[in-house]
Formats: C-alpha cells, sequence, structure tokens
DNA sequence: TCTGGGGTCCTAGGACCC
DNA sequence: TCTGGGGTCCTAGGACCC
C-alpha cells in the first residue's frame, strides 16, 4: 500500500459515556435525547436497537418500539470532554489527524510502519490504547484512502477493525452495498433506482460521461468515483465557509408574530454572542419557517455591512419574518448567520466605529458577561439600553 | 408513529459586469 | 437591432451527514 489511512468511530458514543459513568444501565436497553412530544433519539445503546431503535427516530416510536427503555438527557460537556480524551490518544499516534465530528477521526498512517507496526497491528494496538485509557472502544476501518476508511469502520461494529485490502476495494464496495455508501441518501438512490440502476456493479457498468449524462457533473463523478473505491475527495481541503445557526421547535405550533419575534430576538442575541466568542462575523442572516404541515420555507439578507451584533441580527430576521411569515402555526423557527469569516479586531471594524459609543459599550459588556457563563437577555424593546436581565 | 439541532455542499435562476 | 459567453454574487431550496 502506498498510503494507508485509519477511520476511527467511537461506538454508540453519547450512550458508552453514560453507561461508564453508571454502570447501573449497563446491559440494559439506553436511549439518550429528551422525552419531549417532538424530540428524537440522539444516540442509543446496542441493545436498544436490537429492539428497532435507532438515532434520529422519534422519541415516541422509539418508546413504542422498547417500553421499558432508560432515557438519560443528553451531557453534551461530559461528551465533550471524553471525545477530547479520546481524539489525544488518536492525534499522538500518527500524523494527519484529522477530526471530523465529536466522535469520528481520519488518520494517516501512509509509511509508518516502522512506528507501530503493520496497520492491522498498529490498528489493534491504537483500540487497546483508546479502551484502556477512556473505558471506550472503537470501531476501525483501514484502507488506501479515506473514503474507504469510513465505509470499513462502519463495516462491523462495535469494537471491530475492518481491513480493506487495494485489490479488494471493488469486491468491498459491492458487500457494502448502494444503500450503506456515505453521501447517498434516500433521495440519490431513489433517483438511482428510477434509472433502473440496482447496485454498484450496474453504475460501474457505466462510463463516466454516461454518469454525468444521467445525473449531473458533480454526482456523476461522485458515483463513477466511488463504486471504483477511488475517494472522490470529500474529507479534504478546508471549507470554504461557515455558517452559525440555532433553531427551535415548537410543541404546540405557535400561532403569534409577536411570540416568533421574541424568539428571534432570543436567538439573535445567542448567535451574537457565539460569533463574538469565535471571532467571526457574518455576511447574511437566513430566516427558516417550518409550519405545521413540515413545509419549509427559508429567506436569506445580505446587508452591505458586516453581522455580529444581535442588534443587526435582529432587526433583519424580524424583517423577514414580517414579510414572509403567512399567518398559519409555526413548529420551528429558525436563524442562521451565514458566510461567516474570522475576524480578530471586531472593535476596530468599521461598523463598530458608526455605532454609537452607548450601544458599542452594551454589547462588549454582554460579551464579557456571556463570557463569564452569565446568562443575559436584553430586554427586547432597547436597544441601547441595558436590562435588568431578566432570566 | 411522524420527522431535533448543528452543520456542509450543490443546483439553478437572476442580476450585473466585462 | 439583436445578442455572445464567462465570472461572481445573491437567493431559495434540496440533499446529506453526525
Amino acid at each position: 500500500m502506498s498510503t494507508v489511512f485509519f477511520h476511527i468511530d467511537l461506538d454508540a458514543f453519547f450512550a458508552s459515556v453514560e453507561i461508564l459513568d453508571n454502570p447501573r444501565v449497563k446491559g440494559k436497553p439506553l436511549i439518550i435525547g429528551h422525552r419531549g412530544p417532538r424530540s428524537v433519539v440522539s444516540t442509543c445503546s446496542y441493545e436498544a436497537r436490537s429492539y428497532g431503535v435507532h438515532s434520529a427516530q422519534s422519541m415516541s416510536e422509539a418508546l413504542r418500539r422498547c417500553p421499558e427503555a432508560v432515557v438519560v438527557e443528553p451531557n453534551f460537556k461530559r461528551y465533550s470532554q471524553k471525545s477530547k480524551e479520546v481524539m489525544s490518544i488518536i492525534s499522538s499516534f500518527a500524523p494527519g489527524f484529522m477530526q471530523m465530528s465529536i466522535d469520528e477521526a481520519f488518520l494517516d498512517y501512509s509509511n509508518m510502519e516502522k512506528i507501530h507496526g503493520l496497520a492491522g497491528k498498529a490498528a489493534r494496538k491504537l483500540k487497546e490504547m483508546i479502551k484502556a485509557e477512556t473505558g471506550l472502544t472503537v470501531s476501525v476501518g483501514v484502507a488506501e484512502n479515506r473514503y474507504l476508511a469510513k465505509l470499513a469502520s462502519d463495516y462491523h461494529k462495535p469494537d471491530g477493525l475492518t481491513i480493506v485490502p487495494p485489490e479488494r476495494k471493488e469486491e468491498f464496495i459491492d458487500k457494502v452495498g448502494l444503500e450503506k455508501l456515505w453521501g447517498i441518501g434516500e433521495s440519490t438512490l431513489n433517483s438511482i433506482y428510477r434509472k433502473g440502476l440496482r447496485n454498484t456493479k450496474d453504475i460501474r457498468s457505466l462510463e463516466k460521461e454516461s454518469l454525468v449524462h444521467l445525473f449531473s457533473e458533480n454526482l456523476g463523478n461522485f458515483l463513477y468515483s466511488i463504486v471504483r473505491g477511488i475517494d472522490p475527495g470529500l474529507f479534504k481541503g478546508e471549507a470554504k465557509s461557515h455558517s452559525l445557526s440555532s433553531e427551535r421547535t415548537f410543541y404546540p405550533d405557535v400561532y403569534s408574530i409577536d411570540a416568533l419575534d421574541s424568539f428571534i430576538f432570543q436567538m439573535a442575541q445567542e448567535l451574537s454572542f457565539r460569533a463574538l466568542g469565535e471571532h467571526v462575523v457574518a455576511r447574511n442572516v437566513g430566516l427558516k419557517i417550518r409550519y405545521s404541515d413540515f413545509s419549509t420555507y427559508s429567506c436569506q439578507y445580505t446587508p452591505s455591512y458586516s453581522l455580529y451584533s444581535s442588534s443587526d441580527i435582529y432587526k433583519i430576521a424580524s424583517r423577514l419574518l414580517k414579510e414572509k411569515y403567512n399567518n398559519s402555526g409555526v413548529r420551528l423557527i429558525g436563524l442562521v448567520l451565514g458566510s461567516t469569516y474570522k475576524a480578530e479586531e471586531i472593535e476596530q471594524m468599521e461598523l463598530f466605529r458608526e455605532k454609537s459609543e452607548k450601544e458599542r459599550k452594551l454589547e462588549k459588556a454582554i460579551l464579557e458577561l456571556s463570557k463569564s457563563g452569565m446568562k443575559i437577555i436584553k430586554a427586547r424593546s432597547l436597544d441601547t439600553e441595558v436590562s435588568d436581565n431578566k432570566q
């Protein structure tokens, strides 16, 4: 192998951490998630999975399938602490570390045999280290590129190790099957079936040009690559743009524009805090509305100035709401700060200079307080005065 | 049985500029 | 008097993933 990549995936991560912290739930079907009427399963233990419970399933359905399940509220602080422990072991094991999410990461193990031995032996060693030091199990995939390694880690779970020899990659792809290939969701799958293609072999039998013609430039090339075990290049490079978003689902549905506006006001502040905390400013604000029938609309606005102050964000979002809201029941409302970019010296920025001294001080004071962990909500009628900070 | 919350990327049409 | 093609930005919506 000229290149070797590992994909390391923590098994049922949130559930495993809860079991670690509370061994009494070990062996029981465990569901992580809120207990609300519109909540979904975040993660669940393997015992719960045997009842047909799975991530993203509605909680009501999950509890119907497994009424005796133990439901635990997610504790993200604890998970991210545990995640850091694991990631630090992985990142010091080999170079080319790339964390993909709270519970998975890639390693580049190319030309590393001298350090930890052949890839299989090294992967076993890494798994043992993680188990010994954190008490958690991982599944590891080893292959010549990241895409295959990612599929491989999912092939045997939990506590699995799957190695894909380069000469058997197409065979492996066929065994995984079209339905489980990364990047092919329900919609793409249906459009593939509608074109009379039933599996990975059918797709492989077509020329790249035919696939591009049948689908689109991007999807055609993507399909052509993945059925051959060629990395489509999804896990490389820096992301071009970023966004920060916040959304809330209501139960029951909300019909009052004033109530919606209050939520927008709160979310504008949340996002403003997060943006300031991460030293980013945004180019645009987006609003998302999902009505009772699940129909979802979004709109956005790009002002001529950069955004980070809660009052600017709120003003735009509130205007979008007034323009778009159709007076029917709303189940979800969301706010997005789009096209964010790093701005180290926000205080020095043009917009801040245009603002009144008072307003600037207020934003700064709120930022400081929010950093100190205090929960501050500005009174909504005021843009330039400090309220008595209820709640 | 309905369907969270946080993200990224793609598509397609229109505006505008060269 | 009719009309090119490329590039970039903006918007709305869709797809996918963890």
